[in-house]
DNA sequence: CAAAAAAATCCAAACGTTTGCACAAATTCT
DNA sequence: AGAATTTGTGCAAACGTTTGGATTTTTTTG
């Protein structure tokens, strides 16, 4: 690559088309036309094109380029946060599907603010960007002021849907896990299981809860609305929860998310509890650190990755229906009630 | 907001500036002037045209702008992975930043790979994005690649930097953490340290390991190239490294990585070690779950999301110097010489 | 060898903004 | 009242591409 010491200097006296075109004294339309292998310019030119435009150092304006064509190869998504492990990973596999498609990925993140959340809704519809995929704050109710705002833009929702929004939806098997987690719990022997259920305003957690209950009933025992705990989310909110769990009786909580989980081992231990003979617990949302804890914890893996990718594929394809990505039950020691955690 | 028919079925029919001026008998500058809060334009219009693009729900096509601006208001992030929680915090910390300046943030990972990283160079210089954040892929040996595609476009580098190329760089203070975490080793009584140092390709490992050293020969210890592990940072190279480390009679290893680290408890609880006084660890990067699991893991917290946030600093102020990032020595149980891990 | 067909290139407008300069209208100053 | 100034708008070009249709050049055909 030959490096123009003008071009080096100042970004705006970047070669152009324009600059290509006089050199070899064509015109600027032949010049674009060769460069994207339009098959009615001459071979000939196409090569002398694609040479002077090496040595010239030429790299294509694609926000012109956007313009001209109105669509952008830009994906926006919009999570609540980057660092949280589950959307990391969601994005890690968005963007590398994406990515072999050609597209590039803008980030937003909302951190749990419906006003961060409508203004990188218009950001995004402001880059006129190709599509959104979207997992929604928390402080968001209803999903109004995404259509309102999106209007055409194809939108893929994921893990936290809007179900009043129509289009591609990607959720976990939220029900489903969540009854198997509870059913494994009490097929383990436990007798009174209690839930932190999380936020009733995320279509997620309602799931999640239903297949608690679902499982609590299929099995002959009571559903108790008071050992179901809304709002956990965080450790401090799980281990308040929990606290509260285990004055009321509970043996075994099944957790909605995974860092109120962690709340709630610190409050068994505190306790004095010592292993999943006293008390069980299982969580959602394989994060890192529940397989390396102690006790380890089972949970639920939600696949974020393959989440992210089938987000991604589904924008890809135009879908517009929902898949369900299934949660896989991994059982650690926090709920095997016939060992000890500790040997 | 109202909402047209037309401007929700097809998104090329988005109002534009133009119909705005149409709609009010005026011309699109003075649109323009006075959505831009230009002074030259009459309060009386002004508040008109706000109106009249409120009314027909104008959203500026924000990349006509930027091709007329010839700038654009996204910063690249480039990283090897984004679901390392270490990378995901440090993008969390530089969006944060960049979103309260009016900067947006276009993601692209290399998954350590050259090309990749040479690809997410030239794409974003086609974007013309206003600056690129960089911590560069292992298999990137020098910086000549990013000076000759990036050329005048601002960069700030993060982590992993090549000292060869000028500018910005935010870095975690390596070669002190490494020797405070080897001091911490030596002080608690172990007696033959050994290291697992990553990959030489990068210049942070390079320091990590000279802290290491340094810590050892201040207190009189021979540094001792055979108990120097390379190219260690996952768990399974670390698992190997310190298998071969307790055969050469290490009773402590100081890791670069917190991966490897991981390996290296596999390694020792594997060889029978109960605690330690056994065997002592302190490893880098204060990942979430080497506080969480047991033996909990002593880090160096490398402070990634106030490292992202220097970072964005760093460019909105358009500086040009390097800073350095402190690193954290926490002390948890897996270097706790004088209480067992497992009460 | 002229006419028709095919191939290659050019022209000019467009995408939606922004902005220097010109111009007109309103205001202020001799 | 006329000149000088200020204030508000309009005009038109520009940013770097792309693209439909016109035009030129080359090739094929009768």
């Amino acid at each position: 690559m030959v490096f123009y010491a003008n071009v080096c200097i100042f970004a705006s006296e970047m070669t152009t088309i324009t600059d290509i075109a006089k050199a070899l004294g064509i015109t600027p339309s032949t010049v674009s036309r060769a460069l994207a292998g339009n098959p009615r310019v001459k071979e000939e030119t196409r090569l002398a094109v694609k040479k002077k435009a090496e040595e010239m150092g030429y790299e294509p304006n694609v926000v012109a380029s956007n313009l001209r064509k109105g669509q952008s190869r830009i994906v926006g998504i919009i999570i609540p946060r980057i660092h949280r492990e589950f959307f990391s990973n969601v994005i890690g596999g968005a963007e590398s599907v994406l990515n072999r498609a050609g597209y590039n990925v803008l980030i937003c993140q909302t951190l749990e603010n419906y006003e961060a959340e409508v203004k990188a809704l218009k950001t995004l519809k402001n880059y006129r960007v190709a599509g959104v995929l979207l997992s929604h704050s928390i402080s968001s109710t209803s999903g109004k002021h995404v259509k309102e705002i999106l209007g055409s833009t194809p939108l893929v929702q994921f893990d936290r849907v809007f179900p009043d929004l129509p289009g591609a939806k990607i959720v976990g098997a939220n029900c489903e896990g969540a009854y198997k987690a509870t059913m494994h719990l009490i097929e383990s022997g436990y007798k009174r299981i209690g839930a932190l259920a999380g936020y009733m305003t995320s279509q997620a957690y309602v799931e999640r809860l239903a297949g608690y209950r679902m499982a609590l009933e299929a099995s002959g025992f009571p559903y108790d609305n008071s050992i179901v705990y809304y709002n956990t989310i965080v450790r401090e909110t799980g281990y308040q929860a929990a606290l509260k769990a285990i004055e009321a009786g509970c043996d075994a909580l099944y957790s909605s998310g995974a860092f109120s989980a962690l709340g709630a081992v610190d409050a068994f231990l505190e306790k004095g509890f010592k292993g999943a003979n006293d008390f069980g617990l299982v969580a959602t949302s394989n994060e890192s650190f529940t397989g390396l804890m102690s006790p380890s914890l089972s949970t639920l893996n939600q696949h974020p990755f393959e989440m992210g990718e089938a987000a991604a594929r589904a924008f890809l394809e135009g879908r517009t229906d929902t898949q369900v990505i299934p949660m896989e039950l991994i059982i650690r020691q926090s709920s095997n009630k016939n060992n000890k955690w500790l040997k």
